[in-house]
DNA sequence: GCTTAGTTTTTTGGATACAAGATAGCAAGC
DNA sequence: GCTTGCTATCTTGTATCCAAAAAACTAAGC
């Protein structure tokens, strides 16, 4: 993002705003014309809706349908397709239409080193940075998730362990591998629904919770080396085995 | 912009040929409607265009503009904008227009902090994968950075010293990271422009053929530490000083 | 003479209409 | 009866059109 002079803080606000609950309209579909909401609005629900496993791998984001539901036209659906696209999380087929990702094996291998490469560092810098208000938020973030796991709200739980990961991207205070940390945190999601050997939570145990009593600590290597085994601990859990999930890969078969 | 396999390389592939000066175009407005390049090619034209600095930092990307130069409509402009916005290599104002981004002093340092986290890993994990071919490709690759030395053609010293670092993510094999590089080295190159402090090289002195020397010896560490203390060479050959560069940052005046 | 208000022009943002491609359904043949 | 080829329908991709906002210009007032 730019500088040109003022004008580069309205251009994030813009956006930041934009992370505004989704829940209101969804109760009322007849009121889809009342909002009119933004591309940036639009975009944030889908990619909620994608994290919170309510659009699976695989599913279909046919235009006109997306259209109909935000009751906007179908301009804005392809700017927000775009962008998915642009982060890998949608895969466009070519006059076939827009389908949520379903990362390979490897793809998924490559997303958990990169969150391995990352992450260690940004929590060091969260460690070093961290403000009072900024740990109070960490620990109220916590405690939502452990509402979340008590009233058994997956969807809620899966959601949240990725904004933790966020919340401490922003705290390290750099723009760009915080942007890099929110692609990363929508593909795992993408990545557990299809290889998580089920019953395994998302985020396990209170690791969570043991990396903001690091941080509180300003031990900031406990700190990364927490967050390394926190990452390994998840990746295990994942069953890499049933590949292709039934599908079968001709292009891997006839390569 | 997905995987679908294979597809991910005749993008690039496809975009670079376009790298030739856009010179025909414009001498004969009439033969515009000969070519029709699609949005890819026009995405990497613009790319190369602000990368080698024929774009600067601040100049309006008028979409009307645009559209008559590639002989498209307005609708495919629209799109590439929208992705070069997306990496933050271009601004949009709100009704105002797209301008190609002038990284502040705190996101150029972000940028660096960045690179310096992930390219030492990433030259790690290349120089451990690297087969013959690939240090022949980084070999070539140097030679022809010497040739545009030589010749003092700065544009191409430019653009080929950020192809260097994107070399060397796609030898490292993590597309994640590799995707995240292509972002970083042009949002360096922007800084470049804006901070450089006039007459130094791009990428100074031979170091590429070192790091090429480390890699094919198969000494990881070496390769890591060369291209950290090459990154910082880079960084600090900048100016931070004149930040604004004759522009006065209102906002910053009367926060 | 400089500032300020109003008007015109240009440019962006969004919707719609149209064309090309892909899927699905149907019929004919092996 | 299953496969194969053709036709109809639906979806995506692109261009054009219209509205709204900003910029530029002009004219009036202090």
């Amino acid at each position: 993002m730019p500088r040109s002079g003022p004008s580069a803080k309205p251009a994030a606000r813009a956006a930041t705003p934009a992370k505004g609950k989704p829940l209101r309209s969804t109760t009322k579909p007849a009121a889809a014309k009342a909002a009119q909401p933004s591309v940036d609005v639009i975009h944030q629900r889908v990619l909620t809706a994608i994290v919170e496993h309510r659009l699976p791998p695989g599913t279909k984001l046919g235009e006109e349908r997306l259209a109909k539901v935000f009751g906007v036209s179908r301009t804005q659906i392809r700017q927000v397709i775009e962008r998915l696209a642009h982060d890998r999380i949608v895969t466009v087929q070519p006059n076939r239409g827009a389908y949520v990702s379903s990362p390979s094996v490897d793809e998924a291998r490559e997303v958990f080193a990169a969150r391995r490469l990352i992450e260690p560092d940004l929590i060091r810098q969260a460690t070093r940075l961290a403000q009072k208000p900024d740990i109070k938020r960490l620990r109220h973030h916590v405690a939502q998730e452990s509402a979340a796991r008590a009233g058994n709200d997956k969807r809620a739980i899966i959601r949240l362990s990725g904004e933790f990961h966020q919340l401490i991207a922003e705290i390290a205070g750099n723009r760009f591998l915080a942007k890099t940390m929110r692609e990363l945190e929508t593909l795992t999601c993408l990545v557990i629904i299809l290889y998580d050997a089920p019953n395994v939570p998302a985020c396990p145990y209170h690791e969570h919770s043991d990396l903001v009593d690091a941080i509180e600590a300003r031990d900031a290597e406990r700190a990364a080396v927490h967050m390394v085994e926190h990452l390994r601990h998840v990746e295990a859990s994942l069953d890499f085995q049933r590949g292709s999930d039934g599908e079968i890969d001709f292009g891997a078969v006839f390569k």
